[in-house]
DNA sequence: TCATAGCCTTTTTTT
DNA sequence: AAGGCTATGA
């Protein structure tokens, strides 16, 4: 363990030591975060802490497994009795445990996004309400700022500002959707992402026996990531830390860009008065990046108000510029991506791991993995859409769903007519009228079809009900989930469907299923796992992190793909920050407040201090987006490194062999010099610089973050707009922050425009 | 009553 | 580009 100590530099010397208390560990970039936090565990430990005796909440599953492993090689085997992993899971663990006391048993099942969209959706049209103004996503949305606001839908509805909110957006059902919801779920013995956090306040809240339980088991808690984390996880870290005050957060407010989740970087700053006691040890020297990427990475974010006095700084050697790379095309900027990666493994030897290509959006990937297959680069995506997201996936999960918690409505939705056995919409809505007339369970009513129903139908829905008894009859024999699962899979027909498929879809859809029972197969031996219940196995799949995939054989010498959100935590030699373009990053959805300019901006500097040795940015000038081809501009955040440390790349220049070629090249030369005087022209950020409002959106007013449209902009008048020409401006629409205008076109038509009031221009 | 073709809308990041 | 919804035909 001394050893160890001594690599430490004082300020991390200090946190790994600190005795007992409240710690707040504020972490810049690079500065050593995990293993501050991997030490500082194995030192409790080596300090005589019982590991059962320590929670360690990080922010996915499988840095909770690298975590556990480096602190096994420091102190042994004890090491597996720490309880790590991230807020949901372990949170579903004790949910498991405990949640009869609110009434929940513990097969519930957790929904995913679609799912919750799927009963929001249901809801909506029981209630007979317009689903283009009850948009599902904007209500899931709503619902589920409010659960991690810890805002009950009894509180939600006697709170006046959320009912004038609702109001103002026309839709003012929204509470009462948001109660049917919970009542739905809570039907179906199922919570969603949300319910487990905000049930367990609920538990801890009401049942203090529980929290008791916990708060003398855990006599350490520890939170990785915590900028990110957001009301509802922070009580629960509160409560639990309550009795013994043994709390530790590490965290950097420079990094946080989870706001979206309702993460709150207030709560940095209500730590400090949560806990008097508190002492803070802050880690600034930077042991990744090179001067260059740590100074351009300041330089940018210097730009955010809101942000802790912080001043993060290396001692590494200066390193190579940021390279500025603009491609003509989508595609283009795949092409040059590919081949400077293959140009630098030539070059210096390096590996295809040593790179990552980081993108804002998960559909960007396209272009990239094309051009890397071409020059026979491996690599791997993490995140898009995910193994578990496909169709033949979620067949199967949903089958082992209903077997496990037969009152699982979504899933029960999914599977009846699944082989076709010609049970449609119709029957469906009469078995729930049933249910609901004799104040049963959907289940109840189909394993007792002849009792309710009547009828040709009812033979088809017999039959899955012996089917489904049959799968829970292998439950009650204590299979495992593999016996269970790749039972279900033969017996219910889903397997047998696609392989009658044979077109080639057909096939990767078999082999995909095939593939989900070798996973199953896997977790049920490793002789890790304690529990190999298929229970155990669906909460394990379904709260799984985008990071936690696997690499599909154990080839790791790849090219990372991945989403920015996604690089959270790693490091990289190489990093390419790729679609460098005003509306795609920053989004234009963020655009709209101050507020999500700003995360977008951190979101920025996380991009550029995931790299170790050089950041390329590149951008294009054209775009495929929802199948059109769109002219982009380069990202303001361009303009905000300081120009010291960036250089224009001469690539992306196609040799010149006709005349066209000749005339883009043209271009691009005037783009390049242009660009280069923007740059040229911005002094160096000082310290204390005040931010630059963006100029081609709308002024905020004032600091309230809301997006105002221009006063002059009035329904009747003539207006233009660059590229559909001029037009009668027909109607003005304010909906939940996002303003509209109905604009009828002399050239083109009726077009409803979202938030281009900057582009319109009041010509009469 | 059900299945399918074509129309229409969406429009970020993740547990 | 993809998924949901509607109209149409079986």
């Amino acid at each position: 363990m001394k050893n160890f100590l001594l690599e430490l530099n004082p300020p991390q010397l200090e946190a790994v030591t600190h005795p007992a208390g409240p710690l707040m560990i504020i972490a810049g970039a690079g500065s050593g975060k995990t293993r501050v936090l991997t030490y500082r565990i194995a030192w409790l430990i080596d300090q005589g802490v019982d590991p059962f005796q320590i929670l360690a909440l990080t922010f996915t599953n499988k840095a909770a497994g690298e975590m556990r492993h480096r602190i096994e090689q420091i102190i042994g085997s004890e090491a597996r009795n720490l309880w790590m992993g991230t807020f949901h899971s372990v949170f579903a663990k004790i949910l498991r445990i405990d949640g009869h006391k609110l009434g929940y048993q513990s097969n519930f099942s957790i929904y995913d996004t679609d799912d919750s969209k799927s009963l929001i959706r249901s809801i909506i049209k029981e209630f007979a309400l317009d689903d283009k103004v009850y948009r599902p996503n904007f209500v899931l949305n709503r619902i589920s700022g409010a659960k991690n606001g810890l805002v009950s839908w009894e509180a939600y509805a006697e709170n006046p500002l959320f009912l004038e909110e609702d109001k103002a957006a026309k839709m003012p059902e929204i509470g009462r959707i948001y109660k049917t919801y919970q009542l739905r779920c809570f039907q179906a013995n199922a919570m969603d992402f949300d319910d487990l956090l905000f049930n367990t306040n609920v538990l801890f809240r009401d049942h203090l026996d529980v929290l008791n339980k916990y708060q003398h088991k855990f006599r350490y808690v520890l939170v990785d990531e915590f900028q990110d984390t957001n009301v509802s996880q922070y009580n629960i870290t509160r409560k639990l830390s309550g009795v013994h005050q043994n709390i530790t957060v590490v965290g950097d407010d420079a990094q946080s860009i989870y706001a979206f989740r309702g993460a709150n970087i207030q709560n940095i700053l209500n730590f400090r008065s949560d806990y008097p006691e508190l002492h803070v040890v802050k880690l600034e020297q930077n042991y990744r990046s090179t001067q260059t990427i740590v100074s351009a990475a300041n330089s940018v974010i210097q730009k955010n108000k809101e942000q802790l006095d912080k001043r993060v700084f290396t001692e590494n050697e200066p390193g190579d510029k940021i390279e500025l790379i603009k491609a003509a095309s989508d595609q283009e900027e795949g092409r040059l991506v590919a081949s400077r990666i293959f140009d630098t493994k030539s070059k210096l030897g390096v590996f295809n791991r040593d790179f990552a290509i980081l993108y804002r959006t998960n559909a960007q990937s396209r272009s990239f993995e094309e051009s890397l297959r071409k020059l026979n680069i491996k690599y791997r995506i993490i995140g898009g859409l995910s193994f578990y997201q496909r169709k033949e996936i979620k067949d199967l999960l949903a089958y082992l769903r209903f077997t496990v918690n037969p009152q699982d409505e979504e899933a029960f939705k999914r599977i009846i007519n699944l082989p076709k056995r010609g049970i449609g919409d119709q029957t469906v809505a009469r078995i729930a009228v049933s249910a609901a007339e004799n104040n049963v369970s959907i289940w109840e009513v189909v394993r007792d079809i002849y009792r309710f129903v009547a009828g040709r139908a009812a033979t088809a829905i017999d039959q899955f009900a012996v089917l489904i008894k049959d799968f829970q009859r292998y439950l009650e024999l204590g299979k495992d989930a593999y016996e269970v699962a790749s039972h279900v899979a033969k017996t219910s027909g889903i397997l047998r469907d696609l392989y009658e498929d044979k077109t080639v879809e057909g096939l990767a859809r078999y082999e995909n299923v095939q593939e989900l029972l070798n996973s199953i197969k896997q977790f049920v031996d490793n002789p890790d796992q304690e529990d190999t219940s298929l229970s155990a196995f669906l909460q394990t799949v379904s709260l799984l992190t985008t990071a936690d995939t696997e690499d599909e054989d154990g080839d790791h010498d790849r090219v990372t793909l991945m989403t920015i959100h996604g690089a959270k935590g790693l490091e990289f030699p190489y990093v390419f920050v790729v679609g460098m373009e005003e509306n795609l990053f920053p989004s234009q959805m963020m655009l709209q407040r101050r507020a999500d300019l700003e995360e977008e901006r951190r979101l920025f500097y996380v991009a550029l201090t995931r790299a170790e040795k050089q950041v390329v940015l590149t951008f294009a000038m054209q775009r495929y987006n929802y199948g059109r081809l769109n002219h982009c501009e380069p990202s303001r955040f361009l303009d905000e490194i300081d120009p010291e440390y960036m250089r224009l790349s001469a690539q992306g220049l196609s040799a010149g062999r006709n005349e066209k070629s000749q005339q883009s090249r043209d271009m691009f030369d005037s783009m390049l010099s242009t660009r280069a005087s923007r740059l040229a022209q911005l002094t160096p950020i000082k310290s204390n610089a005040t931010p630059v409002p963006p100029a081609n959106i709308a002024k905020s007013s004032a600091d309230s973050g809301e997006f105002t449209a221009p006063s002059d902009l009035k329904v009747g008048q003539r207006v233009e707009h660059a590229k559909f020409g001029t037009g009668l401006l027909l109607k003005l629409e304010s909906m939940g922050g996002t303003q509209k205008a109905l604009v009828r076109f002399d050239q083109v038509g009726e077009k409803t425009l979202l938030l281009s009031f900057a582009k319109l221009k009041v010509i009469s």
